[in-house]
DNA sequence: CCTGTCAACGTGAGCC
DNA sequence: GGCTCACGTTGACAGG
């Protein structure tokens, strides 16, 4: 690993993660940081291909992946009830990032790509096969939820007052779902709002 | 305190 | 039987 090579991929992670209009990479992307998320998906191929040929199938330093050291393993706490309490890791911003980025490549990953992949983000690989079960579904809920409010509103139609309050009805509906948040839908037809 | 998010977990089904 | 899947739920955590 060359000096010259980190500086270009920490500045493009440091870049999306700056961007300032929302706080979480996973779930409720907001548009300018998906954005330049989708646009450094395909730059990092490159630069990966170009500056880590042997040493990262991702362009980022393994070391870099881990630095908040999220508990990534089972704490063996305890509540004061004596029952083991389960934890929850929250993976950092670079694993939710390599962890979209291959998922925006491949929905599935075999057993071997999973390994690497989990080797990679000093993940387990339980904990990358859970991320994808959990991002497929959502993607799942994400686009179901949008084909159905879609539905709803062509059904509806638009125009009089009576219709406003029927999609003011429904946008209440949609708002009060679970998955509101799949809502959000920066590569839909309606651009990167809640509509 | 309440609510939203999301990793982890449970369940049932399919595949080999 | 072991593994992974889709799907739904649980519970820790953070933010308003």
């Amino acid at each position: 690993m060359s000096g010259t090579a980190k500086p270009i991929t920490s500045f493009l992670i440091e870049d999306i993660l700056s961007i300032k209009d929302g706080t979480r990479l996973n779930g409720k992307c907001c548009s300018q940081k998906m954005e330049r998320c989708l646009q450094w998906n395909e730059e990092s191929e490159m630069l990966s291909e170009q500056l880590y040929p042997q040493e990262t199938e991702f362009g980022v330093q393994a070391e870099s992946l881990d630095t908040s050291s999220p508990n990534t393993s089972k704490s063996s706490s305890f509540s004061p009830t004596g029952k083991q309490k389960r934890s929850r890791a929250a993976f950092t911003h670079l694993q939710v990032l390599e962890l979209e980025n291959k998922f925006n490549h491949q929905k599935y990953l075999s057993a071997p790509e999973r390994a690497h992949l989990a080797g990679t983000l000093r993940l387990t690989e339980t904990q990358v096969k859970i991320w994808f079960q959990n991002r497929r579904y959502k993607t799942k809920r994400k686009q179901q939820t949008s084909e159905f409010c879609k539905d709803v509103y062509k059904a509806e139609g638009l125009g009089t007052r009576d219709n406003l309050v029927h999609s003011s009805l429904i946008t209440s509906f949609c708002k009060a779902y679970q998955y509101r948040n799949y809502m959000w839908d920066y590569s839909g037809p309606w651009g990167p709002t809640l509509w």
